[in-house]
DNA sequence: TAGTGGTCTAGACCACCGT
DNA sequence: CGGTGGTCTAGACCACTAG
């Protein structure tokens, strides 16, 4: 029996049949197929309020119904005076509002990081099962260290679907640098949207205490973690390992 | 150094002075400082969208705006054809929907609640600091389990200010029911709106160690949770333990 | 049936951005 | 400067709730 919090239902996929539901929906619905389908991409605005009321002959109240919708939804962004746009996650900052390192003094740092090792091999069935693939299928696994200062803070152990992302067996280890998604976006043409996480704690097994420099069996913070597409495709599933005394997490409720 | 995950900042209280900000947003502080204040009930609906927008002289689309504004904040609700109303927190439910037992086939269960001990004492540094009160100040300290079945699950040691929660030194241990926050609510007038929670990884002490029924110095998942109302005062803190082996949180990102 | 919120329209003017 | 999103207005009609 486990304690699990629930935070945040997944989104509905758009339904599949436009009923009589409001305008405001069906346009909202007809956005997001074209999100999706890559018509409206990331590298200029997507068609103006006006253009869109013009060619769906609608008021343009309605579609600025639909377009707040979305950007609630995360997946666009309005810039006044230029346009709204299809957000493309910026990594680079953003991912640091959910997981961030702070010294005592509450200062943010940024922690290094380091790829261990980068190896094509099968998919064990649990494995297979988290990234929606065949058992047995080629995956790649990543072995990856995260440093703040001269001391490992994490150990994280990544696994995606070789077919998509070849192109990482070719880097060499020193170029994958602090973050994985924006190589994930440049090299593979892939883009994490979105990621669920599970966090437990567990004991550290040899590998674990190896990377932490702490004993076998030290208790440890495990966070599982399955990244996706827009279009709700897993693209990764990693598990991250933290010395126990070390973790905390805060969440707001309401 | 602490590994932080942080989610969802904290609503910025309405600011002091009204600036020459929009006319929604000035609408919702002063709908938000109608609600605080309690000029707005939870017993009937507020005004209608057409007599506010007629007593603020303003349109009803910009009514519609700020009313919406707080219905995505959760301070109002609205049922269409009946009124929009302040919320009340619908602990029966809706706290499940954070805080939920599951077994091994994924049914969801309700743990029974048995309140310990319930004692007037002193607020120590600490206690008092979440509370926001004076050191020294009297508090009660409640003492409660949580089983599922035959198994106690979670300990957990309550905070709150005795001279607002008075009524809960009267009533007997077996009163308490499963559910604090009606109780709360019910007895002492005083109803929670948001927590923060916190969790961390720590040590059983013998108390923690005799109510879950383990040893002394096992692994324990420690949440802490700071209860407000809806004016932000800080109305309940509490450590909750609970065997780490059989803890799981989840949450998704984006 | 009267009153509520839900949807939708068709404008106006403003603040901001890029050229 | 023209075009974009941001605010605001003043209505219309509909779906729903409650007495």
């Amino acid at each position: 029996m486990n304690l699990i919090f629930a935070h945040r239902p997944l989104d509905a996929t758009p339904s599949v049949i436009d009923d009589r539901l409001p305008l405001y929906q069906r346009l909202k619905d007809e956005f997001v197929r074209r999100i999706r389908a890559g018509t409206w991409g990331t590298d200029g605005p997507i068609p103006s309020e006006h253009q869109l009321a013009q060619s769906h002959g609608v008021a343009v109240g309605t579609v600025r119904k639909a377009i707040e919708a979305l950007v609630a939804d995360g997946m666009l962004v309005r810039r006044q005076g230029s346009g709204t746009y299809v957000r493309r996650a910026d990594f680079g900052n953003a991912l640091f509002r959910f997981f961030r390192y702070t010294d005592a003094s509450g200062q943010t740092l940024r922690p290094r990081g380091e790829m261990l090792s980068v190896c094509a091999t099968e998919a064990p069935a649990t494995i297979a099962t988290h990234l929606g693939i065949q058992e047995g299928a080629p995956v790649i696994r990543m072995h990856r260290r995260r440093w703040v200062d001269e001391e490992p803070i994490v150990f994280e152990e990544i696994h995606v679907d070789a077919r998509r992302f070849a192109p990482l067996l070719e880097l060499p280890l020193s170029d994958f640098g602090d973050l994985l998604y924006p190589l994930y976006e440049r090299r593979c043409g892939l883009r994490v949207f979105r990621a669920r996480e599970t966090i437990r704690f567990g004991l550290a097994d040899d590998a674990v205490a190896a990377n932490l420099g702490c004993a076998d069996g030290d208790p440890v913070a495990v966070i599982e973690r399955t990244a996706s597409a827009i279009d709700d495709d897993v693209l990764e599933w990693r598990r991250s390992f933290g010395l126990a005394h070390k973790f905390s997490y805060s969440i707001e409720l309401r």
